[in-house]
DNA sequence: AAGTTTCGATACCTATGGTTTCGAAACCCA
DNA sequence: TGGGTTTCGAAACCATAGGTATCGAAACTT
């Protein structure tokens, strides 16, 4: 049983960086905004080759993708009855939106998405699907109707912070929340 | 009286090109998307020289603003109850976003306004201001109704649209007006 | 010690937004 | 007809950004 425990591939063994640049790369979006928050500007924050991140992710729209990922995580889907599940999913959401760094880093790639449908494509499969077929199963929905619950929350916190540049007060996350649960209940 | 007819200021009139140049630019980030429909391309399109373009908008983001206010026009707010209203309106914009470019171009804007400030700016108040008031006017809503209704509409429909590089199919702007209603009746 | 792979540094290419320059064209007025 | 003023088109130009190529040094395994 060779694949127990896997034969360290040969060569020098690359350096874990990960951790710190997804940090760094949420703060250097926080502090300079998407555009401005170069992938130069990252590495040089992180201490590390620029050259070095672009051998562990093919383009600065993957980066941004694997440290969103990281940043959200698993969606909770606790709570009893599917009104508990959907509220708490989007208070999660927009809790996790207003993250320093999150909401700006989220909307930027979302919006170079619009025009590269590759980055689409890494978007929508590793990004939106994953959330998407969780909340399939606890909510026992079908998919295009999940997908409108997806594009109804992320789309109205995008929106709020792309036009004000600030996340979605509470006040109106609890109307968003009424909103929704009126119609998915 | 010399104001009545305002005098024609001196030297070699404007000639008028902001009509193909609207047209162009909706056709051309219909065709190549909003990063690949560069100013250079759209002049070109256009038939003219990209430095005539940047003497009348003084960026990329000013150019497709107004050529968004073109595209758009006033909001229809016919219908007799807030219902009708905010019905047609939401099946308006669906409509208008769906047309060739619109969305797009909308998609594009507000993408590189989350990373600048000014551009942000423009969208806020030259875009979205003049509907959010007369949308307050016609419904009777305050300020901060209008703004979450305007990022529940937009944002839920940019969202399908940069998502999937499609516009939202009828069913789902139905569910769109349904769920909206539900709330705001 | 040999082999393999990563790292950092640097130079480099391409695309794009935006500016500058300058001669030619179009208009008004005298 | 000719001077004054402004726009137009063409071209060169600049800065920034994503992404690639190169190469010597470092860090592992066997």
């Amino acid at each position: 049983m060779t694949s127990s425990t896997p034969a360290r591939p040969p060569g020098r063994p690359r350096s874990g960086i990960n951790d710190v640049v997804f940090a760094t790369t949420l703060s250097t979006v926080h502090e300079l905004g998407y555009a401005r928050a170069t992938v130069e500007r990252i590495a040089a924050a992180a201490g590390i080759a620029k050259t070095t991140i672009y051998r562990r992710w093919p383009t600065k729209g993957a980066l941004i993708v694997d440290c969103l990922l990281d940043a959200f995580g698993p969606v909770p889907l606790e709570g009893d009855g599917r009104a508990e599940i959907i509220a708490s999913a989007i208070r999660w959401t927009a809790g996790k939106l207003g993250e320093p760094g999150v909401g700006d880093a989220f909307a930027g790639v979302f919006s170079d998405g619009v025009s590269d449908p590759e980055l689409r494509e890494i978007l929508s499969s590793r990004l939106q699907d994953p959330y998407r077929l969780a909340l399939q199963e606890a909510l026992g929905e079908p998919e295009h109707r999940v997908l409108f619950l997806i594009d109804v929350v992320i789309g109205t916190l995008l929106h709020r912070m792309g036009m004000t540049g600030e996340p979605m007060v509470d006040g109106d996350v609890d109307a968003l929340v009424e909103m929704v649960l009126s119609f998915f209940r």
